[in-house]
DNA sequence: TCCAGTTAGTTCAAGACTAAACCAGTTCAA
DNA sequence: TTGAACTGGTTTAGTCTTGAACTAACTGGA
């Protein structure tokens, strides 16, 4: 594989990820939560703490408290001070974000099973596989 | 495959793509180039009209206004009207441009192809086939 | 020839994002 | 026990992005 082709690769797997995103905005918005929000959503259970999260999803702190401001006032995330140091904010999902959030997935995982769907069974776990590795 | 990972995929996918932009983000800046403004140029030859480009990058008509007038201020871009239709801006790259674009398209293929350093020349392969599918 | 409906591209105001600076709490070496 | 250095999270202030509305140009039917 030559380099430029890596950077066609890269392009590629960008357009799908916005082209996938794009299609489900609507819904997910109408669920009352940004697509941003959901990854957020998504992401608590394994990493409790703002700035876990950020790392996590490669944002910066800044955006993170936005995020949890809004996901606390729409009654999706509760947070309360880490006992064990008080700089820290753990935060819980509720149960209503659970469900907003289980409805969120299942909605991009719909539309990106659509593109998922030209693949074979074998070649899904394929790539499942290979992205693994990758990350 | 089930739904949740579907979506798990997708973000394991995302944040592949986030990190490795976000360490080319530095050099690519040096060379005087915000990464979407790359991400713009190296689609110019095969989409040379605003709308088709904001069109196939999956992004809204006035940010292509504002990257296309930035890259044709920087000089890696001209644009001459349409002969056959004067409300279309035909997009051209400047030789400027073309160096610039292959020196970031080299970079970003870099930081990418550490990562898929981690798969053999076989999965690499494989992988490529795949997402060809997926778009 | 009109003119209603479309499309290409732009403008502008509003909202989203984030770098820099900040405060509070923690750690640890002296 | 300090206090210097660090970490978690927030605020501020400025930049970036984009939906809505617009102008100009094209198209096709009457």
């Amino acid at each position: 594989m030559t380099k430029i082709d890596a950077a066609r690769l890269w392009s590629l797997n960008h357009r799908l990820l916005m082209s996938v995103i794009a299609t489900v905005a609507a819904e997910v918005g109408a669920l009352g939560l940004e697509p941003k929000e959901l990854f957020v959503l998504s992401e608590v259970d394994e990493h409790p703490y703002p700035a876990e999260l950020a790392a996590a999803l490669v944002m910066p702190k800044p955006s993170m408290t936005v995020y949890v401001k809004r996901l606390e006032a729409a009654g999706f995330l509760r947070r309360e001070i880490d006992a064990a140091d008080l700089r820290k904010h753990r935060l819980l999902i509720t149960p209503a974000g659970r469900k907003v959030m289980q409805r969120g997935l299942t909605l991009l995982a719909d539309a990106f099973a659509e593109r998922l769907a030209r693949l074979s069974a074998g070649e899904q776990a394929q790539l499942r596989g290979l992205l693994e590795k990758l990350c």
